[in-house]
DNA sequence: ATCATAAATGCAAGCGCTTAAATTTTGTTT
DNA sequence: AAACAAAATTTAAGCGCTTGCATTTATGAT
């Protein structure tokens, strides 16, 4: 196994300088035409990449930024990195993720061992967390970016959509068609603002219309199928039974239309069901699911795009709002008479 | 803002040399406690952590290793990756994921994207790609392990299992039922491996029994839920109408199943539909999906396992086969009369 | 041709860390 | 207390690259 060959190696062959040889890997503009050619023909030769190590230790760069998601087990975040990873990539930059299985201790953790990595900069879901991290990063110098939620006034850059308004105008919804006997299956709340949020636009429209949700009828479980239908099944065995459910999530409202189909019950004749994010599954489900549409490609797109500007020309913080459109299908009705 | 500590400040502030620190930071055992400790609290109080780049360019290595899949919009791969990422983490090496689209000119790039980002180790799903690609990964030195197929002899270290054998099983359980118009929707099988093995496990299984696959009732699709119910439809239309229709995964099944939906018919009492992969969806599906179960996490952490040994005792290759398992669900019934 | 100016290239000093080899300290044995 | 071995620590030489500055070469105006 040969010594890999080095930027020396490629220079000699070339007749030229080490530096020159640099110049044609990272500014090939400021190189003759003449002479590029004869180092491009000399890497080619030693089929030469440069060193990692050595080109960010000279550099001070390593054109990698992090994420950290909660999991990758999730679609949105799996399709909102595959576009983020995207778009990067067009600017020459790699993406590491890390998860942090919706624990701040652990999100925290895996924070600092991108930085270990030496990320340029880092994507992080939500806003809830110690703020000591965020203060720790702008000490660092390091760029950040937020996606997935989105609030008037957020003191950092981000990216995403108003979860309560979403979470509210769905509700609304839903009590215009009649109901009246409404539960919940929410998200894991701590450390976790969107499920929060959304459980807070429900219930502010639920107050609007003298109505509210309690232990009896709201229910907050991890974010996975099984969950949503025991969740599911706990609701349901009340008096009066709830004449719809919202959920979180559309994998919980998956696990709550498979619970009611288990009871022997009907959606939406018996029960209605609303879920949030508009994955494929969505489609899929029979009854299909009516939920919340999220636009999870664009925030990962936009996320990168406004991340590389702050690396760039670092400062300026132009937040970018998305809208969200109620996705009206089969699992919601008006509640039976 | 301060510059970023160096090892050098932290060694001053302990009073001891640099070689100290970094060994207390690498090799602690190999310092006294006293010494130890005292560094410690100097790391402690500059924050210190090491520069990622003057470490890979020292030790030449990077303790990162690649891996190029298809998407991450799969299931499958998010939850292959997230256990592989979790095993890796334990023994402290990142992971980094790059995605081809299942196209092999882009995953041909990504690896070599990653090999300049000096990873230690790369994981590739399947072996379909340019022999070259393996040739120069062993002449570089960079271990590296294929997951999700395996076959006998299989040359490169790989984990994964039988794709044909379990497509084989499958089909001969479709058969006994008595289904004898049966029709496949295949993932694209260019530089896929996996795909091809399935339409030959089928094909095998019908050829035993002097069926075949022909234009007319074997459709190749990419693995999407839309291209799953337009194949569906399209073989629907033929005549004799197929009494069962084999999905090389179960996204392409769950599309059947919506497209069956969609012309009036029931499933499984018009037509039998089956998946590959048993992933969460199968479940949630109505009726639910009859599929193979693969163990997706499991051989992500075998992986992680497999190729931390390539890189530590660099040599022995000992290949890692899976059992499949063939999950009976609602999707699958005996023809009608 | 000549000289001023700009463009291209070379020189060489690090970037922050690891790690053989050399040296000092500690511990053990007599 | 001396002699030695083992353990702990220091010394110092790079690892491969980038980049500010110096130098050379090309370009163009006179």
């Amino acid at each position: 196994m040969k010594p890999r060959p080095t930027l020396e190696d490629v220079a000699g062959m070339a007749g030229v300088s080490t530096a020159t040889v640099s110049r044609v890997l990272n500014e090939p503009e400021r190189v003759t035409a003449k002479t590029r050619s004869r180092v491009e023909a000399a890497v080619a030769h030693f089929d030469y990449t440069p060193h990692f190590g050595g080109r960010a230790l000279a550099s001070n760069r390593t054109n990698t930024v992090g994420a950290v998601i909660p999991t990758m087990e999730n679609a949105i975040f799996a399709r909102g990195l595959q576009a983020l990873q995207e778009a990067l990539a067009a600017d020459g930059v790699t993406l590491v993720v890390a998860t942090s299985n919706y624990d701040p201790e652990r999100e925290a953790e895996q924070i600092r061992a991108l930085l270990g990595r030496g990320v340029d900069g880092l994507v992080l879901i939500g806003e809830s967390r110690d703020p000591a991290l965020h203060a720790m990063l702008e000490r660092r110098g390091v760029p950040f970016v937020l996606v997935w939620s989105w609030r008037p006034d957020c003191p950092w850059p981000c990216v995403g959509f108003d979860n309560r308004a979403a979470a509210r105008a769905l509700a609304e919804r839903v009590l215009d068609l009649g109901h009246r006997h409404i539960a919940m299956i929410a998200g894991v709340t701590r450390g976790n603002d969107r499920a929060t949020a959304r459980v807070e636009g429900v219930r502010a429209s639920l107050a609007a219309r003298g109505l509210q949700l309690d232990d009896s009828n709201l229910v907050e479980t991890p974010y996975h199928l099984e969950a949503g239908a025991q969740a599911a099944r706990r609701l349901l065995a009340a008096t009066p039974r709830p004449t719809a459910i919202v959920c979180g999530n559309d994998v919980l409202a998956a696990g709550a239309l498979t619970a009611i189909r288990g009871l022997g019950l009907k959606a939406p004749s018996d029960v209605s069901v609303t879920g949030f994010d508009d994955i494929d599954l969505a489609h899929v489900l029979n009854p299909s699911l009516t939920t919340v549409h999220v636009p999870h490609r664009r925030m990962g797109q936009a996320a990168a795009k406004l991340l590389l500007r702050l690396r760039d020309r670092n400062g300026e913080t132009n937040n970018v709002v998305f809208e969200t459109a109620l996705m009206e299908r089969g699992s919601l009705a008006p509640p039976a008479k």
